[in-house]
DNA sequence: TCTGGGGTCCTAGGACCC
DNA sequence: TCTGGGGTCCTAGGACCC
């Protein structure tokens, strides 16, 4: 998908068409996720300090992610994906390997001509695009090639809205102009080492043989780099990937100074890791501590149990065991927590039981220490955030524009509108209530995409 | 007003075992 | 009797991707 999350914010938001976007977090340490077309004009990009990116196009949209809107329209278009084949392999929300051969035109290719294969591709593909177009409002790319690494190089080539097809035979041709960095694998770090061997382009790494880049590299990048460079890739797509390690981590807008403070948060963050763990239908083995310091250093602590639990009382007993360990001196900018080693199932947690029955005992004797700051909720202060989906009692769904000194600035439109007017109210009017995304076509059911249109 | 959050894979050293 | 060789597991760090 081309420049997904700020196309998704566009085509819920008409006031933003053809005008910059740029989503991403909004504190003083975000970053951006996603720049639209409109914002890419001025120099900003994924991953840039929002900082920089106010000062370069101060006058775009600044908005924080709508994730259930994304993963609505990433539904979707996996869904079409899945038509084609079942053999899908997502990278992310917004991007997919699709396996044809595995799919209903499966044999249909493997019997036709280098032409009618060919054909059937780019009817396929270009299909696909109207289809998603027509579904969501939103346009795609789409890389075909006999690979994933050139179906994926492809893709990058036809962004936005557009198709690229690289025939059979003709990989060497099409990467060996390209700069080194464009083969994926190849970041900052390993671009400088090759530069160094007078290596710049692809070209250079096919004609630099595997020996070369396996001792600049190391064994399993260097071989790899070397069959990428030649235009091999045999890697399956694999459909169906359970993930391997559950983690959350907290950047903060100061830095955390003090021991208490630090314990507290690593003990927030493990209850919230526990939660996601727990949703997935998973246990793990494996506590990891993440600390990132005032210097941005970054240092990793873990610690491996007997067995796998997804109980929240071993899991942040562990978490707080290691951060009692670490030196903070200076400041802390970062915390996170994160499970791995993760396994299907609770084995009989023997560790966890006895810990339940330790606190049952213990219980009579520390009666409430806890929940001294939360205040009550007439008094808390709610947060509305710019992008955010609200609606009023009185004039309807809408999205937040801004806020700040007590007020909230609204703006009425909703993805099937014409652009809307702005209002703005009190923060803590009772008329106005935070809500769901709206679907982007009008009519489309709620439940579409969540299992549906799958056709049995 | 420098640098998010959620992941994956690889390497390397030490412990430990046979 | 100055000391092999292979394997696995754990820990820590780093590169990279979206």
């Amino acid at each position: 998908m081309d420049a997904f999350f700020a196309a998704v914010e566009q085509a819920a938001k008409p006031s933003l068409r053809g005008k910059p976007v740029i989503v991403g977090g909004l504190g003083g340490r975000g970053v951006v996720s996603t720049a639209s077309y409109e914002a890419r004009k001025f120099g900003v990009h994924s991953a840039m300090p929002m900082a920089q990116a106010r000062r370069l196009c101060p006058n775009a949209a600044f908005l924080a992610g709508r994730f259930e809107a994304y993963r609505y329209v990433s539904d979707i278009v996996m869904g079409l994906l899945r038509e084609l084949s079942p053999l899908v392999q997502p990278l992310s929300l917004d991007e997919a390997f699709v396996d044809l051969e595995a799919g209903p035109y499966g044999p249909v290719l493997a019997e036709a001509d280098h032409e009618t294969g060919e054909r059937l591709v780019l009817a396929l593909a270009e299909d696909l695009r109207a289809d998603i177009l027509r579904l969501t409002g939103l346009t795609g790319s789409v890389g075909a090639a006999g690979s994933k690494l050139m179906a994926k190089i492809a893709s990058e080539q036809a962004k936005p809205d557009g198709l690229v097809l690289v025939e059979p035979g003709q990989e060497r041709a099409v990467l060996g102009p390209m700069p080194v960095r464009a083969l994926p694998g190849i970041g900052p770090a390993t671009e400088q080492v090759l530069r160094r061997a007078g290596l710049t382009t692809v070209a250079d790494l096919a004609e630099a043989g595997e020996a070369e880049l396996v001792q600049l590299l190391g064994r399993a990048h260097g071989a790899g780099v070397h069959q990428m460079a030649t235009g091999l890739d045999e890697r399956p797509v694999v459909a169906d990937q359970d993930a391997k390690s559950v983690s959350v981590e907290d950047t903060y807008e100061v830095d955390l100074a003090d021991r208490e403070r630090v314990l507290r948060e690593v003990e927030a963050l493990a209850a919230r890791c526990v939660r996601r763990l727990r949703a997935a239908g998973r246990s793990g083995r494996t506590v990891v501590l993440k600390v990132r310091r005032f210097d941005f250093s970054t240092l990793t602590r873990s610690e491996t149990l007997g067995g796998p639990t997804d109980d929240e009382a071993v899991i942040t007993a562990t978490a707080r065991r290691l951060a009692e360990q670490v030196d903070i001196t200076g400041g802390v900018r970062l915390l996170g927590v994160g499970v791995a080693q993760l396994a299907d199932y609770t084995q009989e947690d023997l560790f966890a039981q006895a810990l339940r029955e330790e606190a049952a005992e213990h219980a009579e004797e520390q009666p409430e220490a806890e929940e001294a700051e939360e205040e009550p909720d007439a008094v808390r202060v709610r947060r509305w955030l710019p992008g955010q989906d609200v609606r009023h009692a009185e004039f309807g769904p809408g999205w937040v524009q801004g806020s700040g000194v007590g007020r909230v600035t609204v703006r009425f439109e909703t993805p099937w509108s014409e652009p809307g007017r702005v209002r703005t109210f009190a923060v803590d009017d009772p008329a106005l209530e935070p809500s769901r995304p709206l679907p982007l076509r009008r009519g489309a059911d709620a439940d579409a995409g969540e299992g549906d249109g799958e056709g049995d």
